[in-house]
DNA sequence: GTTCAATAGTGTCTATAGGACACGAAATGA
DNA sequence: TCATTTCGTGTCCTATAGACACTATTGAAC
C-alpha cells in the first residue's frame, strides 16, 4: 500500500482526516501505488525484503517497498523504480501479482496498489538504504513482524505463486548466480517448497528439461566432493511463464 | 481502459487535450478504471459481450464493459457494478485478470485498469442496454471486431486464463444450468480447449473428480438417446481455484 | 597417512494418470 | 421399419513420478 511513503510529496498533515485524489472533474478519486515482495534464499530460509516506514500511517512498522504511480510512468516501471529507490536494489525480471482493492487497506486515503513481486540471488543480499527508507533488511517469511497495510497478505499471497510457479516454470534460476550446481538448486527448491526433494528424482527432472548446460568445472561447496556446474540456458526469459523482463 | 465511459460523469471535452487526475498534493496521478471480460459459450462459440462506445476516445467502436472505480467501493464491487449497469448482467462470481497500465492505452488520458473476467450461462444470453450503453452483444471470440483501447489484449488474455483454468479447475460449470449432462459438459470443454475430446476419456475423469452427482432424471437433448442429468456439487465456490463469490 | 565427516553422483521398480481406441443401446423422424 | 442421432461403456499402452541405497571424492581431524 504505500500511502504517503513517498515522503518527498507527501509533507505531514492532520491525523485522521481522510484526503483524496480528484479526478479531472473534481470528484474523489482512488490513488494507484504499487508494493513489491522481493525474495532471496539465505540460511535454507525463504526472506522477504522489508523497510522501516517513518511516516504515518503506519509509522514504525515494517512494510514492503513501493509507493504511489507516477503519470509518466507504466506499472512496471513504478515498481522497479521504488525497489531501486527505497531498497536500493535492481531486478532484471519482475511478475505483477495481483491488485489490492479493499477500502479500508490504508487508513487514511483510499489507496489501490498492484502488487509485484520478484526475485534476486544471494548476491543481492546487501540493499543499500534509498532515498526514501532509511533501514531495509531480510526477513525469513515463516517469521514475520507486524507488517503495515495488508502487506502480511501480500506476502503470503506472493508466496503461494512462487510456489506454485516453481512447479511449473523455471523461476528457481533466479535465486542462484549463473553458474550453479544441483545442490544449490535442489536446496533453492526444497526452501521454497517447504519440504525434502529425492535426490535422484530431482536430478532426473531438472536434466530431463533440457535447460541446464554443464560448463565442465567443479565447484567446491564447503566440504565434501566437488560438484559440477551447470549454467542455466535461459532463452532470454522466454520461458519465464510471464512477468517483465527489464533490459538494463 | 474505459476512459469516459461513465457518461454520467463525463462531460464533453476538446479533443487532443490530455486531462489528468490529481493527488491531494495536486500532482497528477493516474485515474484507476476496471474492465470485465464476461464469457458465455453459445452455437458451440465461446462469446464475449461487447458494448458500443458513445463517446470519444474510440466513439463508435466496440468496447469492453467497464468504467471509473469510485471511491467508496472495492474494485470487486466496481467491476460487478460496471456490469450491471452497462450490460445489464448480474454475475456470481468474478476473477481479477490482471491490471493494465501501459502509458498510452488510452490517448486521452493516463489511465490504469483492473481487468476482471466472469462466465455466464447460457440463459443470461439477453443481456439489456444499461444506463451508459447503448448496444450490448455476444461476439465470437475467434472473431472480433476492432476493440477500443487494449481491449483485444484482455480478451486475449482472459481467453488464455480460461483455458489454463478449465485445465484444474471446475470452473466450465458456470456456462451451463444447474442441472447438465455429461455431453453439455464435455462440449463447454471442447469449445474453450478449442480440441475435441474423447468421450469415454473425459467421462471418467470428471466422474472421479466426485463433484458431479446424478439427479436420477433423464433429459432430451435434441434427437438421440435421453441423457443422465446430473448436478455441480459446489461446495459453495470453495474450489474454484480463486475469485471473488458475489453473495446476493 | 589413516580415518572420519560431508557432499556428489548414480539406476530400478512400481503405481498412477492419461491417451488411443469401437461398439451396442435408446430415442426421434422420415 | 429404417436411418439417424446421441448416450453409455472397458481395455491396453505409455509416460511420469515416487520410493529406495550405495559408491565416489574431497577436506579436516587425529
Amino acid at each position: 500500500m504505500s500511502a504517503e511513503r513517498s515522503s518527498r510529496r507527501s509533507p505531514p498533515r492532520a491525523r485522521g482526516a481522510r484526503v483524496e485524489a480528484f479526478d479531472p472533474f473534481g470528484q474523489p478519486h482512488p490513488a494507484v501505488a504499487v508494493d513489491v515482495i522481493l525474495f532471496t534464499i539465505a540460511g535454507r530460509e525463504l526472506r522477504v525484503l522489508l523497510i522501516d516506514r517513518q511516516l504515518p500511517p503506519f509509522a514504525g512498522h515494517k512494510a514492503l517497498p513501493g509507493g504511489f504511480v507516477r503519470v509518466d510512468e507504466s506499472l512496471d516501471e513504478a515498481a522497479a523504480r521504488e525497489l531501486e529507490e527505497e531498497a536500493g536494489v535492481r531486478v532484471r525480471w519482475l511478475e505483477q501479482l495481483y491488485t489490492f482493492g479493499a477500502l479500508e487497506r490504508d487508513p487514511a486515503r483510499r489507496v489501490i496498489s498492484v502488487a509485484y513481486f520478484a526475485l534476486i540471488d544471494a548476491a543481492g543480499l546487501a540493499p543499500r538504504a534509498g532515498t526514501d527508507a532509511t533501514a531495509v533488511g531480510w526477513f525469513d517469511v515463516r517469521r514475520l513482524p507486524k507488517l503495515a497495510f495488508d502487506h502480511a497478505q501480500m506476502i503470503a499471497y506472493a508466496h503461494e505463486r512462487l510456489r506454485y510457479k516453481t512447479e511449473y516454470a523455471p523461476v528457481a534460476f533466479q535465486l542462484l548466480p549463473n553458474d550453479l550446481t544441483l545442490g544449490q538448486l535442489q536446496a533453492v527448491y526444497e526452501v521454497i517448497l517447504g519440504k525434502p526433494l529425492d535426490k535422484r528424482n530431482f536430478r532426473r527432472k531438472v536434466l530431463g528439461l533440457d535447460i541446464l548446460e554443464p560448463t565442465g568445472e567443479l565447484r567446491q561447496e564447503g566440504r565434501g566432493r566437488p560438484a559440477a556446474l551447470y549454467r542455466f540456458r535461459a532463452r532470454r526469459f522466454a520461458d519465464l511463464g510471464g512477468g517483465v523482463v527489464l533490459d538494463f
